[in-house]
DNA sequence: CATGAATGAGCGTTCATTCAT
DNA sequence: TATGAATGAACGCTCATTCAT
């Protein structure tokens, strides 16, 4: 089963009322947390229903399957991330600070998405099988960040097509970094992980801006 | 519940037989693609079976489980990657080309290593429960890659203790962008992977180029 | 590899409705009949859940095991048995009829408890490797019959530790002898097995009536 | 598969040369341990022939089924029982001892018949699943045992009718409790052995005189 | 809407047996 | 004849999913 989806993968019933509603928020959340702990392939339904304190059917009447809950999990994150970024590319937009701050800033977002429950972070973009719509709209979102930051680097004495390709490489650098820090390195989530985070956003932050700096001065390396 | 381990994870029979030996292959080349493409939970061992070619008693008469597969793949790639890179760090011991060259080649060597089967080791990587004795000898791998690295700086300015912790990062940062450019971006392995992969080289190279230059001029970024 | 229990052998759900209830009775009754007929080892988990009408699944929705089963057939048995004999030893108690009667009675009550369904039986005792626990509760019925045996023994003319000697063995012989004529003898089960066993109880009686004479008397054989 | 007999079960070579009944006597000690000590179903095939120190080719080359080599091992039995139990009688027939001594002689050679490996003969008569035709074996043997004591009944004051019927039942009885006592209680085997079946041997001698006793008196018990 | 008993395809694995060498 | 690699039916068991209540 690689990556596709054969069955339906949406929430089922559009909850309209609180109720319903509350019932989603509590089975996401006890997900959450039984992804976190067990991984995909060790998490049952019927585990997350416990934990959900609801009857399987009910789970089975919000979530169409296992996937789908994973599905809803995912998208929340990306909901999130989008939100976040969105907010600190607009304030970097009308602040304009230095860069190296600029820089820090958006790594120390993007750490901090992921590092509130990496255990969650780990199942969801590494274990688990996600449907390639989820797929695009992720890459969507480095897309619009790539683009969000040339724009910021061409304000900083870079050219637009250097600016394109060092922000597209930038934003990767970055995703690929968090992943492998933060959810490999820092423990179990809990109190304090944004302190723990904190070395692990200067170092990235200090890659990304011996890299850029570099592009900026047109460097190359030698085969 | 990942990393655990819980049955026998060697291989059962010590082939004598060339015909044993040829079974051994065909499973293992077997399970490369299967794993490769289905991923770690949906890969079956009848599955495997069938695609070698080879009834499920004979797949079990040589591994005791499915994890035990993994766990030869595995082996097979570590032990690969020690030969291959004791090799480049020999020769870059040998011939003390510039830092740039060096760092080019060492990269090369790692993204070459991942490049050939990113399907397979993205399962073995990522989504495999591997044992604490297997994980030990990867992180053993990078503690000598990292002590390798170290000494080459010495030799470019570097003191000894900023060579340690930069080298340390370094080999962690190559790592992780191998995974993340190579395993994720280059397309389903075959030919040509070589000549899809060295963008990724250079850029890799170039980005520790920056880091380490700054380092070395013991920069540090405002919080 | 008898006697040992690896994994859990209670029931698993507590069943609290009546459906449900009625499932595992079914399940039982089924397992009786194949067990009986089939032995232990060639009864299959499929083939009782066939016979019970009900999916594998819903087997070990109530059992955990094939071994849980055969524990929850047996402890019915002991249940059982340990009400008639109860019973019977109490009615000896109050009404103090003469020895041969009461030993006539209590050998009837032990084989009627087997000859009702001696395949089943035979399997419970001679084939199936049952948890110490049970072991211990069996071993624990039989002390407590000497016991009351010898309290019997010690109102016909025997002296205390006569009586408690011969008890225990006699306990021994009775138990020996109802599995080895009923359950061997005795064809399968069906009606009219009351009547089929009643030779049998005689014989056993006058077997032990004789032994218990010799033993009042003193008597030894001759090496 | 109860009892029933659905392949070859007899030996498949009849060994002519020293060679092959050396491996003939190989296998058969090897299964005699090894069904004694992992019981029937734990028994397997390649077990046997690695303790025999025999391919299981080879094994299979003597012996076509898992069963035809316990059907072997019992006919081996079997055969000893004839001569053992022959011996004895054609003994007590010349020299015409008091009826305890004959009783006494005659109990211990059918305990020592099982107490020599008692591990195995729990296998053989319980666990296994022995073809009709062994099991008619077994019974002939009985019966040819009760008619012999019953002549020697006859030599000690019971009537033709007397002894038959009291010789058939002190067969079954002695079966049943050298089954009884001798497999369960007695330990593994080991030296010893013989000495730790004699109070056996007496005590189900005392019980079967005291049998006999009231057999020959025409003693009946109270319904 | 909620419940939870019931379902059954499919999994990993074993082992008696065969047959090419 | 002897070997042991290969076979595959069958086992015990899990868990995502359905549906009668």
């Amino acid at each position: 089963m690689p990556t596709i989806a054969k069955k339906r993968l949406e929430p089922r019933r559009k909850p309209r009322q609180a109720r319903s509603q509350a019932t989603v928020e509590v089975i996401l959340a006890a997900a959450a947390r039984v992804f976190a702990r067990a991984g995909y392939a060790a998490t049952t339904t019927n585990h997350v229903a416990a934990k959900a304190g609801v009857s399987i059917g009910s789970l089975y009447e919000y979530f169409p399957s296992k996937d789908a809950i994973l599905v809803a999990l995912t998208e929340r994150h990306v909901d999130e991330a989008e939100r976040e970024l969105g907010r600190v590319l607009a304030a970097l937009g009308a602040a304009r600070p230095p860069l190296d701050e600029a820089i820090t800033r958006l790594v120390r977002t993007m750490v901090e998405l992921h590092a509130r429950d990496p255990g969650l972070h780990r199942v969801l973009f590494e274990e688990a099988p996600l449907p390639a719509k989820l797929r695009e709209r992720v890459a969507l979102l480095e897309t619009g960040m790539a683009a969000a930051l040339a724009r910021l680097l061409g304000g900083h004495g870079f050219d637009r097509e250097e600016a394109r390709t060092a922000a597209a490489m930038a934003v990767q650098v970055a995703e690929s970094l968090t992943h492998r820090l933060v959810l490999h390195d820092v423990g179990r989530s809990g109190a304090g992980w944004r302190e723990a985070a904190e070395p692990h956003v200067r170092e990235i932050s200090l890659l990304l801006l011996g890299y850029l700096e570099r592009k900026r001065a047109g460097a190359a390396v030698r085969a």
